[in-house]
DNA sequence: CCACACTATACTACATTGTAGTAGACAAGC
DNA sequence: GCTTGTCTACTACAATGTAGTATAGTGTGG
């Protein structure tokens, strides 16, 4: 796991990666690959080629499995999120993050427990923010 | 212009310019960072690298205005939100796009005239989806 | 047993984006 | 006129998007 205290920016690759491995657990490339490629359509070995750098830099944990690699997230769905529901709410459409999330609840995006976790690393991502003059994405 | 009848993807920091540039209409390179900064913590190189690459692809126009570039965005704010409400509605949070709309009209996000344009092409672009086999982002 | 065909994995590749630094041009002051 | 502060242009280098190719292991029909 990367410097844990600051959450991940994911990039829209790696949400759909993480989206696959979130929804069916820890899985190869090939699965992986059957589900994001009916939305992406990736070739092949650009899954393997995205998975394996999210392996690199900690966002997945590769193990062998009786001969195949088989991925698994290290961080969960809120933390990953979390960035993202930010940019979007707060730079995309320059509207308060709290309404939104409350919203993603009640159109069943989100479980209870997702959204009870979002909100708490959302708010300790204001706090950091409020001390350190800002800036940084 | 580039390729009318496809929204553009646009990347975060392009959303990020064309914000400064929906809020406050055409703009320098000097003002736009201004506002940017504050967010994203460029340096103002940065803002400027991004901007001459989004005029080259057709997503502003530069004119030269008494001696500094004025840059004026060649979409409008419902045609750069159109993908990315659609990648996160669908592929970020995995569920349906059109209760998020409704509801960032609810939020006053978007104005009514913005979520009628939003809708349009939303729709479009589902209609295109479902004949030409899916696919691409 | 063995050559062939698949697949998984590893390397390599090239364009775009993220994020600047530096150099040249020009205007405003001294 | 020389110094400063901008604007603009060019260059740079890492990360990401999106693959292709090469190699190694494995199952399969002879």
């Amino acid at each position: 796991m990367p410097d844990r205290n600051s959450l991940p920016d994911l990039s829209k690759a790696e949400h759909d990666i993480l989206n696959a491995l979130w929804r069916s657990g820890a899985q190869s490339v090939r699965e992986v690959h059957d589900q994001v490629s009916q939305t992406t359509g990736w070739a092949y070995t650009t899954t393997k080629t995205v998975m394996d750098r999210m392996a690199a830099k900690g966002l997945l944990e590769r193990r062998d499995a009786h001969g195949v690699f088989v991925y698994k997230p290290l961080i969960s769905r809120p933390q990953g999120l979390a960035k993202m529901v930010r940019f979007f709410t707060g730079r995309v459409l320059e509207m308060d993050q709290t309404s939104v999330v409350a919203m993603l609840q009640g159109a069943g995006a989100l479980s209870a427990e997702e959204v009870e976790e979002l909100t708490a690393l959302m708010q300790d991502e204001d706090e950091k923010a409020d001390d350190t003059g800002e800036t940084k994405q």
